[in-house]
DNA sequence: TTTGACAATTTAACTTGTTAACTTTATGCT
DNA sequence: AGCATAAAGTTAACAAGTTAAATTGTCAAA
């Protein structure tokens, strides 16, 4: 059996641990979670505001975390909903002029963190370790397609 | 400010979705969660049994995330604790006969998997992300050490 | 127009992540 | 010995991840 160590989730995880780890003191100072700016980020890049289920794909997060993501947002007044009206099963979520401010308050200070985790790794590496993970990405999603598991006949 | 997409936190995120894909079926198929099986993989290297503390380390999860697991593991008979002799406050814990086996079941399984990645991979990429990854985290914690963060004197 | 399938979200229920507070046992100092 | 302090784990409380079920609105065909 291969060893413990050399688990690829669990590589990933770590990393971003520890990225993550840079950025968080700046978060919870402004009480944010890493998820409530990544969605304030999303919004501010698109003024006209957002469905539901373009903002779960942006920032990859499923429905019901952002269900309940948007409702704390919507009562702290950073974000608001409107119903769209070419369909009234959508919300529209856009950004609140608070939350625009509060965005462009912190955003330097969360530029300033990635230029110094760029400088650290060094530019080039950061680059390389990108792709590979887009390709990786990339690479097993094209294997689902093709050649549907054959484990599961066995197992489920 | 830079562009959404690029957000190390969010590929690194992605990936480790992407991956764990790939292995999720197959858990769920026994009953157990990625958690659950990095418990049981640890421990399976170490048939000494291990303290809840090392064992904490060594699948990177937190105390209270692990002391959950280990009760729940232990009411399936999956693990058993006992108390150390030498320090009444450590448990001790090991794998049960039956945790072994399921260990030893799932193992053929699980290493297909991971041939299957390498191979859809390449095994070089998939060497050099295990670098880079390792090494991100290493000059990440490195610079943790060095100046000790200069915006908490402004945020916190 | 009504039924029936489908789509967008929310709710529910449960596990895990995370921080802080608490319990019990060791250890070190005086 | 006697007391403060630290260490190992657990418990508590709440946010977030995850799957499934429920809700509400849309759309097309009978």
């Amino acid at each position: 059996m291969r060893t413990f160590e050399r688990s690829l989730p669990m590589s990933l995880l770590k990393a971003r641990e520890a990225v993550m780890k840079k950025f968080i003191p700046h978060l919870r100072a402004h009480d944010l979670s890493p998820q409530q700016w990544r969605v304030l980020r999303a919004l501010y890049d698109s003024p006209a505001g957002l469905e539901m289920s373009a903002l779960s794909e942006r920032c990859f997060l499923l429905m019901p975390s952002l269900s309940r993501i948007i409702q704390n947002l919507a009562a702290r007044e950073l974000v608001m909903r409107r119903i769209a009206e070419h369909d009234q099963r959508c919300s529209i979520i856009s950004l609140h002029a608070q939350g625009r401010r509060l965005v462009e308050l912190m955003a330097p200070e969360s530029e300033a963190r990635y230029a110094h985790i760029t400088t650290v790794f060094g530019y080039g590496k950061l680059e390389l370790l990108y792709e590979l993970l887009d390709e990786l990405v990339e690479k097993l999603e094209a294997a689902e397609q093709e050649h549907h598991p054959s484990s599961h006949e066995l197992l489920d």
